[in-house]
DNA sequence: AAACCGGGGAG
DNA sequence: CTCCCAGGTTT
């Protein structure tokens, strides 16, 4: 018979399971999804809990349920305003693809979210993760989820030096995951390792001394902790130098729309390139600002910089003022362009440079010829 | 298998 | 600053 390559004792398996489940239940926090076990509301809270923390996704949670109680008001809105709720969440492909999820699940399924694994896998934005917990927590199926917080305690518990984000292995960690699962509560016992994680197992100086598994875990009675888990180096990432316009016409400013999908699929911004070169920006500007808009534009003066880190790289960005000289709207890039006012900007979906940039028109003089 | 896709909090 | 997160899709 072939050995498993995950091999742990069944008497130790319900030992860990009677821990977790009795930590869990003691400590687990009240948190606005966990009202109830609604496919609906667990699969939303599912969707911005990806990459993304708990203390951050809490307000737009709660903003998102009282705009969509029901997922009819989710199918039936249009992108725009949903990317307008996720505004600032990041990854906006989530929304996208819970937006058309919502409408397919309305038009195909009568509102009801597929009560299997492999019906909830063919919806865009569901995969292994969410499908597992959607089934797991609103329709007690017996399916581990494996995220980052679990591959940490599984790597900890069992001692096990495989890189935890090398994309390669992954199928081992859901082998510890599956034969761990507490088959009668895969729910519980899902949320219960993942909140381990988050709170008592967590990267940086895991609180070893309140951890209802400790005396089952390899690392901690070797006392290796801080040796797991094992992860592959990451590459630094590169800085882009952009050049970002205001463009006033009389008391209103250009904005644009990006492309649906892609970086920031959908959001509006400021015109604006990447500098490649060490040549004078402000004749660059102009020509790509044509280039976008078709419009000629004069470049007044540089009024700041400001900086964000993406993932994959990092941008620093001057931002000049501008003001209209001739020509029609012909683009050439974006989908979309609108004249607002400054204070308008906060009814269009923006991704975080454009909000760091438009505060800077407050000291400003004057905008308008 | 690897690249792409945001933003924020912790340390 | 660096690191990492309740991942999925595309190439």
């Amino acid at each position: 018979m072939k050995k498993s390559a995950v091999d742990i004792k069944k008497n130790t398996i319900q030992k860990i399971q009677k821990s977790l489940a009795r930590w869990y239940q003691k400590n687990r926090l009240d948190l606005p999804w966990r009202k109830t076990d609604d496919p609906y509301r667990v699969w939303i809270s599912e969707v911005m809990l990806q990459q993304t923390r708990i203390e951050t996704v809490i307000p737009y949670y709660n903003r998102f349920m009282d705009k969509y109680p029901e997922i009819k008001f989710l199918a039936e809105s249009d992108l725009q305003s949903v990317l307008k709720i996720w505004e600032g969440l990041g990854y906006y492909a989530r929304a996208r693809n819970m937006h058309k999820a919502a409408q397919i699940i309305c038009e195909k399924f009568q509102g009801r979210l597929p009560d299997t694994r492999e019906g909830l896998l063919k919806l865009p934005g569901i995969g292994e993760y969410i499908s597992a917990a959607i089934a797991s927590i609103s329709f007690r199926i017996p399916a581990a989820v494996v995220d980052g917080n679990v591959k940490r305690v599984l790597a900890r518990l069992f001692m096990d030096s495989t890189p935890t984000n090398d994309t390669g292995r992954k199928n081992l960690f859901e082998s510890y995951a599956a034969k761990l699962l507490d088959q009668d509560q895969p729910g519980d016992f899902n949320q219960a390792v993942m909140e381990l994680g988050q709170r008592i197992c967590r990267p940086g100086n895991p609180i070893c001394s309140d951890c209802p598994v400790q005396e089952f875990c390899k690392v901690f009675q070797t006392n290796r902790i801080d040796q797991y888990p094992v992860r592959v180096d990451r590459k630094s990432v590169p800085l882009k130098k952009m050049n970002y316009a205001i463009v006033f016409q009389g008391k209103k400013c250009l904005l644009l729309r990006r492309p649906a999908k892609g970086l920031l699929g959908g959001l509006w911004e400021l015109p604006g390139y990447e500098q490649h070169h060490r040549t004078a920006p402000g004749k660059q500007l102009e020509n790509m600002i044509c280039r976008m808009t078709g419009i000629r534009i004069r470049v007044e003066e540089k009024i700041g910089t400001v900086s964000h880190a993406y993932t994959h790289f990092k941008v620093a960005a001057n931002v000049y003022l501008c003001f209209y000289k001739s020509g029609e709207i012909c683009l050439n890039g974006p989908t979309e362009h609108q004249w607002i006012l400054p204070a308008e900007i906060h009814h269009y979906p923006c991704h975080k440079l454009i909000h760091k940039i438009f505060p800077m028109l407050h000291g400003l003089a004057n905008q308008d010829e």
